[in-house]
DNA sequence: TTTAATTACGTAAACGTTTTCGGATAAAAT
DNA sequence: ATTTTATCCGAAAACGTTTACGTAATTAAA
């Protein structure tokens, strides 16, 4: 009984046609005040809302966006959706979150579910084991879509970055003016840009300070989080590293396990820091110096970016929007 | 031009009906294989996907199911989620997720935007601040909906839940094997049947074992880390407990710090355990004891119960599915 | 006073599906 | 030869909105 109230309704209690009802509930110039009033108190009275599909199917509007992120299980990710949600509510829509677990087919197989009308947008960071960039080169003309952090570059479309490269070199001559020459880097995200941005910076920092290069510390990432560990073991044996630049977070726990085992004390005898927005990084043992993203903050402005494509506003505006991470000095760097 | 690819135009150009290639696609016993053959080809072909707007407002059905969480960001939510999105992908389900940030409002306002036919059905992890039984006992009569996690005990629903008093007595148990007598409870979720539960474990373990229950160490929960960290380290120099049973992962940051901050050694001062899904515990300085839930499977058997609302199978099943806790033992508790 | 403009509302088509019902053909049963 | 049954397909309505267009009533301009 209660449950069938739809523009019908309303118009028929009302006497006026569904047509009136229709452009009173979206604040119509064609309707007078009065019946507006009378519209939306029924309506609020028979606790009456659109149905969304049928709005969606007749206008082309979904009020949805979706959000691809590689896990939401990431710190960074949790965050920067969080900054997501805060905009998508401030506009009325709901937000369809995907996780793709880096698996840059299944990224294709959700985006691709969402390009027949699902959601009005797409903001996506994109999965580090595959560059598909002419994929996306097809998709920016589909729909309207905004990458942030995990971008890529070549591509004509909106993106929210950081300041990688910057951050990475300074976080770099903190280990220097730490003391440290034998500066090793756990090497993650190698295939996008923020992963060489990442490194690059590291390596001109070393050479603006007249330290070698050395390709024998370099660590690349692996998913299986026993061979990061076992690799770290054996950089550690054989190079003697004073440092450990992680760029990413994922390399953390094996590193501070490596050195438990290896009974290297951090920092005394390796100083570590890591790119990370773990809540938990003050509680490691010793608490860790980081480099934060300004995950939220990315979120948001990846949100901003997307409604104001969806409002044909500010096109012409700067397409690459870069923020500034931020260096957390803590004991794991010791100085 | 390529665009515009929907049942009339592949109807069009296989010279049948409209209704004849909506039943093809539906692999319905009314049409020929060839002739099925023929559609599902051209629409392959064309890259055809049915419009999900369309398909909703006739059908009723949605293909999406909503998640209403109180953060994603928690360790123990995102794994759920994570177990939810895998059956929903096994049913080709798209996946809407909410955050209400514990507040009882906008939990209301986010399922009441679900209700006019935007989701198939809901599964939700009830805010802690507020017992809003009433609400959800209409609830339940309107949308298929399944609880996990933190629940509604008297409702006629499906919910999910796991052992909370059994792991929290042997939790309690475990405190007073390594010889601790005032063992501090740091109490979160209370208004719910969780958080009392946890309470009422360790409350009754104590009295199994001779020991006398103290009101004044019990610490409740504030949503300021601040309050909750000023709290501890009042708790502390007060009543000089020798272990903290923190009931919620919350709680970790701040007892850390304030043992940090006061001196004293864990375990060797004060020994601490807490309900929790980080996966850094191990690196907490100490590694941290927890009792960890089933989150993956928790969200795996939440959708699973789901999905059989929807297919209408196994209603008569028992409503009420409770998962193991287990306990895992580290330096933290020290034996 | 006539004409033009403005305001307020209604009619009906459209969005892309699904589904009910019925019909045509051919095979099987009588 | 007639009836029944099975198989395959089409016509058309329906889902609940939005919106282009038309029109009557009122007000402003001529």
């Amino acid at each position: 009984m209660a449950g069938e109230v739809n523009i019908k309704r309303l118009a028929q209690e009302l006497n006026i046609s569904i047509a009136t009802v229709s452009k009173a509930l979206n604040d119509s110039y064609e309707i007078s005040l009065k019946t507006k009033n009378r519209v939306l108190s029924l309506a609020k009275e028979l606790n009456y809302t659109p149905n969304p599909a049928a709005s969606n199917l007749r206008s082309n509007k979904t009020k949805t966006i979706a959000v691809i992120v590689p896990d939401v299980a990431n710190n960074f990710f949790s965050l920067a959706i969080k900054g997501i949600e805060e905009i998508a509510r401030k506009y009325g829509h709901h937000v369809l979150i995907y996780q793709t677990h880096e698996d840059a087919e299944m990224e294709k197989s959700f985006t691709n579910s969402l390009l027949n009308g699902r959601v009005d947008g797409i903001l996506t960071s994109v999965s580090s084991n595959e560059y598909n960039s002419d994929y996306y080169r097809d998709l920016v003309k589909k729909v309207p879509l905004v990458f942030f952090d995990r971008v890529y570059e070549s591509l004509d479309a909106f993106k929210i970055t950081t300041d990688d490269y910057q951050i990475s070199f300074k976080a770099t001559e903190h280990f220097i003016e730490c003391g440290c020459q034998n500066i090793a880097f756990l090497y993650g995200l190698g295939k996008l840009p923020a992963g060489t941005a990442r490194f690059t910076g590291y390596k001109d920092a070393l050479i603006a300070h007249g330290i070698n290069f050395r390709e024998e510390l370099v660590l690349d990432y692996s998913e299986d989080e026993e061979v990061n560990f076992a690799n770290i073991k054996t950089l550690f044996k054989k190079h003697k590293p004073d440092a450990l630049f992680s760029s990413i977070e994922e390399f953390i726990i094996p590193a501070y396990m490596a050195c438990a085992e290896l009974k290297f004390s951090i920092p005394g005898d390796v100083k570590i820091l890591s790119f990370s927005n773990m809540s938990s990084a003050k509680l490691l043992n010793p608490s860790l110096t980081t480099i934060t993203q300004p995950a939220f903050e990315i979120g948001n402005e990846a949100a901003k970016c997307l409604f104001k494509i969806l409002n044909k506003k500010g096109m012409d505006d700067d397409k690459d929007i870069v923020l500034k991470s931020v260096l957390i000095k803590r004991a794991s760097t010791g100085c």
